[in-house]
RNA sequence: UCCCCGGUAGCUCAACGGCAGAGCGGGUGGCUGUUAACCACUAGGUUGGCGGUUCGAAUCCGUCCCGGGGAGCCA
């Protein structure tokens, strides 16, 4: 089957005969004699509209074509006299691949609610906002190796099933090869006759293994999926997310407050040129600021906040919150709102927090009292990057793994890091799905996942 | 898990204690180089489930289910 993309017949330069485009029927008006068709073959947004008369072979199909109707239109692509295309295809044989029952077909020819959408979510991406954002999430993968790559990075494919419960992120899904039959009896009983012996679980983050990859490979990222058995039920959560976490060897929170920043500032600019028209739906239909909200991302540096100032910052804001600030305690999202909303209007790092609410492999920096974590924080999503510069130190690891009751033992390998040609590194996380929530102003995480999974909720 | 809002035709919604409606979509016919075309006709409902109050419930109450928003946790 030869036949022309959408998007290269819509892009020639001169017209072309003996063009054939597949896809999927948009709508159809007929006129007396003869029909327009409009066709999308998801290779952009835009459709290519067929001009079917009365001669052409197949003519009589047409009234089974209605919309979603799959089809395969031969002809000549000429330059269009109607407005709103610059080209059409001057249909010589229309065939129907495979028919779409109008009466039962759920999409229609007009605007549906992203809840109704999600109930459908194998036939969204043929719409015109799912098609695009499906684009965009994998154009934006693709820039985030482009961005790594020409760094010299190398990409690190961490492990999805792990044994080691202690990666300290949330809850973990536990993975076994025992049907529910099988699953009565001790716990040590049932370990030693599942799959690998031991308890396995989905990964929830695949930094510890990046950080051994940097400590040999110099600069590395993962990026993949990961899994959080949270019951979190909101917008921006999901219990199957992609996460991409670089991590650098011989480099310090600075460098890694530059590399955050300089990877958002080029997604974005990224996703404004190579996805110019895709884009430009959202910023019509779903938020008008979108255009001003990325072109904020670029235009300045991201403010460089110490906590201990964001917290002052937020005592004398004169705002009331609904939850307490004070040094030592966390930032709600009400606090990092405010703080990158309404105080600066641009990205915020927040970085050197109390050791008291953050992880233990974070940097005790010299006050002892606070460590080098960094978070990026912007308008409408909160908090999009979070990392920090590792404790490369033994004994302070060791101390930290005991002053918080985890155990040693679990953690060999990652402290042999730090016994043989241990380096200061740092990395960080950033959550795909939020920075397409970002780059889109979709505000439903479930929107900008092909098939989201989420608590009570494994459809398709 | 907690708080708030909602569930009525295929979709988006109206009716808010007294005969269940509109627009869009579907079907049929017409018309026009049309652009989410247009015009006419037409089909389509156990008002989320169960129970209660009432002469009478889509409407009020209870409960369960489902959807949305927010919070916590995080990415």
């Amino acid at each position: 089957m030869k036949r022309i993309r959408i998007a290269a017949a819509l892009d020639a330069s001169a017209p072309m005969d003996a063009v054939t485009v597949m896809g999927w029927a948009r709508t159809r008006r007929d006129a007396k004699g003869f029909s327009f068709l409009e066709i999308n073959d998801g290779s952009c947004l835009a459709n290519i509209q067929a001009v079917v008369d009365e001669q052409a072979e197949g003519y009589a199909d047409l009234k089974d074509i209605g919309v979603g109707a799959a089809v395969s239109v031969t002809g000549k692509l000429v330059a269009s006299p109607g407005k709103g295309q610059k080209w059409e295809l001057q249909a010589e044989r229309v065939a129907l691949v495979g028919g779409a029952d109008q009466e039962t077909y759920p999409l229609q020819k007009k605007r549906h609610s992203d809840e109704f959408l999600r109930g459908v979510a194998h036939l969204r991406p043929r719409t015109n906002k799912y098609g695009a954002m499906f684009r965009i999430r994998s154009e934006l993968a693709f820039a985030i190796h482009n961005f790594f790559r020409g760094r010299g990075f190398y990409y690190v494919h961490s492990p999805i099933l792990t044994g080691s419960d202690c990666e300290g992120a949330g809850e973990m899904f536990r993975v076994t090869s025992l049907s529910l039959d099988e699953a009565q009896g001790a716990k040590e009983e049932l370990r030693a006759k599942d799959f690998f012996g031991k308890d396995a679980y989905l990964t929830v983050s695949g930094q510890l293994s990046a950080e051994m990859f940097a400590c040999s490979l110099g600069n590395v990222y993962t990026f993949g999926p990961t899994f959080r058995a949270e019951h979190s039920d909101t917008s921006r959560h999901a219990a199957e997310f992609w996460m991409l976490e670089p991590e650098m060897a011989f480099a310090d929170i600075t460098d890694n407050m530059n590399l955050a920043e300089d990877l958002l500032k080029y997604l974005t600019e990224f996703a404004m040129t190579s996805c110019a028209a895709d884009l430009d739906l959202f910023a019509r239909f779903v938020d008008k600021e979108l255009m001003g909200n990325l072109e904020n991302i670029l235009r300045e540096p991201f403010v460089r906040l110490p906590y201990a100032e964001a917290v002052d910052i937020l005592k004398k804001s004169g705002k009331k919150f609904e939850y307490p600030v004070d040094f030592g305690l966390d930032l709600q999202s009400e606090h990092e709102r405010y703080i990158t909303e309404e105080h600066f209007k641009k990205p915020v790092i927040v970085y050197d927090y109390p050791k008291g609410i953050k992880a233990f492999y974070m940097r005790l920096n010299d006050d002892n009292e606070t460590v080098a974590a960094m978070d990026v924080l912007v308008p409408r999503i909160g908090e999009i990057v979070g990392g920090s510069q590792r404790e490369e130190r033994l004994d302070v690891l060791e101390t930290r793994i005991s002053e918080l009751g985890l155990g040693k033992e679990e953690y060999w390998w990652y402290l042999d890091i730090r016994r043989f040609g241990s380096v200061p590194h740092a990395g960080f996380g950033l959550g795909f799905e939020r920075l397409l929530m970002l780059m889109t102003g979709v505000t439903n995480i479930r929107d900008v996942i092909p098939f989201p999974r989420t608590y009570r909720h494994l459809e398709f």
